[in-house]
DNA sequence: ATCTTGTTTTTGAAGAGTCAAAAATACTGG
DNA sequence: CCAGTATTTTTGACTCTTCAAAAACAAGAT
């Protein structure tokens, strides 16, 4: 019943993978599985049969690998300790929220249960890390709801951002010193599907454009 | 230059282990290696061999090993991940003393170096953890003070205990009801070497007598 | 349908760390 | 000094995770 570390990375990896899926596709193909972790295609498949046979994830050769209810569980813990860790990070220990994301990395796979419900209580049952990912509770379970997108939302109406979908460092950098981050209150003025642009309010009039990618990486809610 | 878990583990064992010798002796015995770890003896030769390939330690087939200065220095290192972690979770997490060993023996080893020096500000520099074990500078440096124990000290004059050396949960918690943790003042009123017994008086009166075992392991030196 | 391309799976091998049991060595009592 | 005991080293094997390269397969284009 012990998740070795790189087991619980590729729970991860799979998780999140599936997650990122265009609309319609259920299974992960190996292939992105296997660059998400940085390992060859032919170790992504051993691995995965193995976590077949262990119960934690189906697979179909040829086709993909989601995960099965346990491995899901199993995932929702690993990334339930990422995200305490990095709020911790950065509540605590003064960390910024864009050089985290490592140190929790290894942490989340060595800290006990113990510590975590400590982190938890001392942070107030926080209901998501730095950039706005929601944390699972301590059964696993990630209450997912739909978000919009600053390529989504509705346009000229206030909206809140409050999560940021890229854990990658200049990107988070960015973020921050555009005011961008979960909490701040923005807008979107319009939108330009040629120009692959999405033209951006912010407080004090602050204004400017973004590319349709980055404006897909930032969940915002009606602000309110 | 990467040192595993179980290399840094190596490192650590042999550290307390020669440091644990009657005096005189120099090399630590496979034996007490491999028993100290919970590996077969064969396991500690495959190891140790290794590690002197590698410059870290010293060994001498059929007698035993010791650290070159570089595998001390790295013991050192770990030792003060060890330490700090320790002290952090009591002081910051609220843990008691006697229930942060396993945790630290886990963290030590993922424990980033600016985590560390983090956590070192963040509680003063302190130069013992909660049992009074030293803590190594960042360079892997320990300054050995030699110390008396209660089995050493000099009669009918007030010590202050500074370190124990045991970290069985059962005996810090026996230390702990006993107020003899380190910063306590005490005084040793006699020993009687055919009972194997050390008087010990604390403060408010309190009296007590424990096992000469016991007492060698609570190091003090003059109150003051 | 067949060929080509791209992905996936297999296969054989490697390194790290471990064990059990056999072989070698050291140590102690007579 | 020799026998018997205890310790240490060797040997062969196993698990886990990985890679490189070969083989198998899927799918789109002609």
């Amino acid at each position: 019943m012990l998740a070795s570390s790189t087991v619980e990375n590729y729970l991860k990896a799979i998780y999140a993978g599936v997650n990122g899926l265009r609309p319609g596709l259920r299974l992960l193909p190996m292939g992105h599985l296997a660059s998400a972790l940085g390992v060859t295609p032919g170790t992504a498949t051993t691995m995965v049969k193995t976590l077949a046979e262990a119960g934690l994830a189906e697979y179909e050769p040829y086709v993909g690998v989601a995960l099965t209810p346990q491995g899901e569980r199993l995932a929702g813990l690993v990334l339930r300790r990422h995200r305490l860790v990095e709020l911790f990070l950065v509540r605590v220990m003064g960390f910024g929220w864009d050089e985290v994301h490592d140190e929790a990395e290894h942490l989340e796979h060595v800290v006990s249960d113990r510590l975590i419900e400590r982190m938890d209580t001392m942070l107030g049952h926080p209901d998501a890390d730095p950039h706005g990912d929601p944390i699972p509770n301590a059964d696993g379970t990630i209450s997912p709801q739909p978000q919009d997108t600053l390529l989504t939302c509705p346009l000229g109406q206030p909206v809140t951002v409050t999560r940021v979908l890229d854990q990658n460092r200049a990107f988070l950098q960015f973020v921050e010193t555009n005011r961008l981050k979960p909490g701040e209150t923005i807008q979107v003025d319009g939108r330009d599907e040629s120009a692959d642009s999405v033209l951006v309010t912010g407080t004090e009039a602050r204004r400017l454009t973004i590319g349709a990618r980055a404006a897909s990486k930032l969940q915002v809610r009606a602000a309110g």
